[in-house]
DNA sequence: TATTCATATCGAATTTTATAGATTTGAGGC
DNA sequence: GCCTCAAATCTATAAAATTCGATATGAATA
């Protein structure tokens, strides 16, 4: 389970409009809180806390210089996460198919 | 900000431990909710909050089989998964990066 | 048709999250 | 050293999510 609360951590650092909206900003590379600040109607600590989950989840990385803070995304855990979406359309390098868990149906297995 | 909500949802809905491990089974195909249940220590209601969750967000669909429900899960959907987390690595084909959006910092840009 | 079984829905309690204002911290500039 | 500015943190509040027991629904079946 404690793989699933990983992969559950990022998702749900996504898992916000402006979050997902800042995920794709930063996929344009390197920018400081400044800058994301100024393309939301939002107050700078709201972003700041918004910024603290997606560095916690690992999916975005901070970097000081200064006075500001520049955010980037963490090319593993983008890494990681696609992964995940792929091992869920091939079921067969799936990570829990062969854990007697998978029927076709409950008629067939009860 | 419609988009971004959009992936949001389902981000969201994949941002719950219990709710990841749900649809990595799914990744095995199709299965109804009493097999899920027996993995679980939850309540039969609580499963079906969050199989109501996954299935609104529309990356897992129910199908009503007699008293049954079997889920699977929608491979559209996990391929638009999969398409925002690659736009998001090849800044290339960004969504975003055309929109007068990008700087290489805060010095360059005022 | 009365009963049973699988799910869904409702209602309520608890926890978590989002948000903003006020304050703090820490770097740079005067 | 004092002021300014960017960002983080603290505090409080309102909204949303999680959970479960109880109840409702609806299909199969005796």
């Amino acid at each position: 389970m404690d793989r699933y609360l990983e992969y559950a951590t990022v998702f749900k650092a996504l898992g916000d409009p402006k979050r997902a909206m800042i995920v794709d900003m930063l996929s344009c590379g390197e920018l400081c809180a400044c800058k994301i600040l100024e393309k939301f109607e939002m107050s700078q600590s709201t972003l700041s806390h918004h910024m603290k989950l997606l560095c916690e989840s690992g999916f975005v990385r901070g970097r000081e210089q200064g006075k500001w803070t520049y955010y980037s995304l963490d090319a593993d855990a983008v890494g990681r996460a696609k992964r995940f979406l792929d091992g869920i359309t091939s079921a067969e390098e799936s990570r829990i198919c062969e854990d007697a868990m998978c029927c076709k149906g409950c008629d067939e297995n009860e």
